[in-house]
RNA sequence: GGCCCCAUCGUCUAGUGGCCUAGGACUCUGGCUUUUCACGCCAGCAACACGGGUUCAAAUCCCGUUGGGGUCACCA
């Protein structure tokens, strides 16, 4: 038996970074065991423009080189991969259940059903008065259809036995049928509801092990009385927790970006996209940490979020935390998925991040940060080659302080011809004591220098100082400010030699003229 | 409320009856390194929800309590 699993998004525009989750542990058990990853799109719900809506989702996907062997754009053996599309199997099931007599026409009005279920409710009993389209005779039944009155499809619940699964995560599980309602298995207009469009797609695509949120454990129930009234396969289940907020007992979800914003517990990420988006030309709230394409947008890397994921709700062993996707594959178990939810944790996110955004070459993450500065306008579309040259030399001195790519915005002032001081700082290095004055004395040292190299820059300092008997620190302290305006960054010379001597000579200028003015 | 699931440091987790004085990681704190920042290194803070059993022995098994969550749609 070939393992097939799957991932059942709805085109809402946007992956949910939850959802990717639980679709990463289904991709990844699909691999561990040389089998299918399906993608089928939900799109019962959905008006137009499926292909907008789902275009986020497939990027996801791929992004993370996560490959669906079945779905939209590939095809498959088992398709159409679009629910919309499939109403034909679903209609079938349907009246082959009527016709077997495992589901029944109920003509009961909403109103009516709602009252059955309250009472029901009240008195703790299953509803009694649900089933009264069951006592219809043929002749009253075909009464009220050739009367046109609305009808739904229910399943009629076998109501004496106990429905029991054994859940890869759970264990056993088990539910008496004696408290089931019949449920609707398809609207007055002909649709299916989920339960049942799922218990009829999952069989006929053969996937072979639901993997899913917890949510979905008490729906597990009427899926399987499903599964067994149309004569198909019960799959292996397994109920995976959910994702929860960062700070919070709740499962992520998108509405609550509001809320998530003023949280602390997210508040790196929110730094971090307040930080970026504007400067490659989104809009604030276009993105947010709850979508997938955050992460991509902000240059995280494919290897952090998968970490990350992979890492929340399961672990390999005590002590090992760094793992790739061919690692997951390898070892990734249902066994060890974690039973209580967990939270996405950010800081950990960024950890695993600055790991592997350190695992790769100064030229790999050269080409990441590149496009961040196009987008940013410091530097342009068609960039010649010593612009990509200065790049390079850029991400090669700031090393690992680069976390994720648009980490690189941060040291704009490389490629910016005015920069801004940074004040405190300013004040502590340069406007201080008679450090303009050193400055101004240095300053002709530097611009007579031939050779504009580290060492060149390194000895002429050492030297000046010693000529001047002071500290070393002073100076470079001074310069690093005058020249970057900023406390934060590479060594000074690979400061100076990036910057330039004549915008340094410049900078330096300029900072003398901003010291002594007031 | 009924049904179902869950419960170890702030967070992610290890733990499947003795290797537990409960391990690792993130965060945080202190120190070292250092021309800034970051990295790195060292050290530290910090948890078995509670109560009963079972057992020579319980974080681990059982029962109960409490707490958290999910679900009860012509949503998915």
């Amino acid at each position: 038996m070939t393992v097939r699993t799957r991932f059942a998004p709805s085109p809402t525009g946007y992956m949910h970074i939850g959802g990717m989750r639980t679709a990463l542990f289904n991709w990844l058990y699909a691999k561990k065991h040389g089998g299918k990853f399906i993608l089928r799109i939900d799109d019962t719900d959905q008006q137009r423009n499926v292909d907008d809506a789902l275009a986020p989702i497939l990027q996801a996907f791929r992004w993370l080189n996560l490959d669906w062997d079945e779905g939209p754009e590939v095809g498959g053996d088992y398709g159409p991969y679009f629910q919309s599309q499939r109403s034909d199997l679903y209609t079938a099931a349907a009246d082959r259940l009527l016709a077997e007599g495992k589901a029944y026409r109920c003509f009961d009005t909403s109103e009516e059903v709602q009252a059955d279920k309250e009472a029901a409710r009240e008195n703790g009993t299953p509803p009694a008065g649900m089933r009264r389209s069951l006592e219809l005779s043929d002749a009253e039944i075909q009464q009220k259809l050739d009367n046109g009155d609305p009808w739904v499809m229910r399943f009629k619940v076998p109501q004496d036995r106990k429905i029991e699964i054994h859940d890869e995560i759970r264990g056993h599980v088990e539910w008496d049928a004696a408290l089931m309602f019949d449920p609707n298995i398809m609207r007055s207009n002909g649709s299916p509801l989920y339960n049942f469009a799922t218990v009829v797609d999952d069989a006929q695509l053969k996937i072979t092990h639901v993997i899913r949120a917890e949510e979905h454990l008490s729906n597990t129930a009427i899926q399987v009385l499903l599964y067994e009234a149309l004569g198909e396969t019960v799959p292996t289940f397994a109920h995976i927790p959910f994702v929860m907020a960062p700070g919070t007992k709740k499962k992520i979800s998108k509405r609550d970006v509001e809320k998530y914003r003023k949280s602390p517990a997210f508040k790196i990420l929110f730094d971090l996209s307040n930080q970026v988006l504007p400067q490659i030309g989104l809009d604030e709230g276009a993105l947010n940490p709850v979508m997938v394409e955050f992460y991509e947008q902000t240059g995280f890397l494919p290897a952090g979020l998968l970490n990350s994921l992979g890492r929340t709700g399961w672990s390999f062993d005590e002590t090992t935390e760094f793992m790739s996707l061919d690692f997951l594959i390898e070892n990734f178990s249902l066994g060890r998925v974690v039973k209580a939810s967990a939270a996405f944790d950010p800081e950990k996110l960024m950890s695993y991040q600055a790991h592997w955004m350190n695992e790769l070459s100064s030229d790999d993450r050269t080409e990441r940060c590149t496009p961040f500065l196009q987008k940013a306008g410091l530097l342009p579309a068609d960039p010649s080659e010593d612009d990509l040259a200065k790049v390079s030399k850029v991400v090669e001195s700031l090393g690992d302080r680069i976390k994720v790519a648009s980490d690189i915005l941060t040291y704009g002032y490389f490629f910016k011809d005015n920069i801004e001081y940074d004040a405190k700082a300013f004040k502590k290095r340069v406007k201080k004591g008679n450090v303009p004055e050193l400055l101004g004395e240095f300053r002709p040292v530097l611009a007579e220098l031939s050779e504009w190299t580290l060492e060149s820059i390194e000895a002429a300092l050492q030297q000046f100082a010693e000529s001047k008997e002071i500290g070393t620190g002073l100076l470079i302290n001074a310069l690093r400010i005058a020249s970057t305006g900023s406390p934060a960054g590479p060594g000074v010379y690979d400061c100076l030699v990036i910057v330039g001597q004549e915008t340094v000579l410049t900078r330096i200028d300029a900072a003398i003229e901003k010291a002594t003015a007031g």
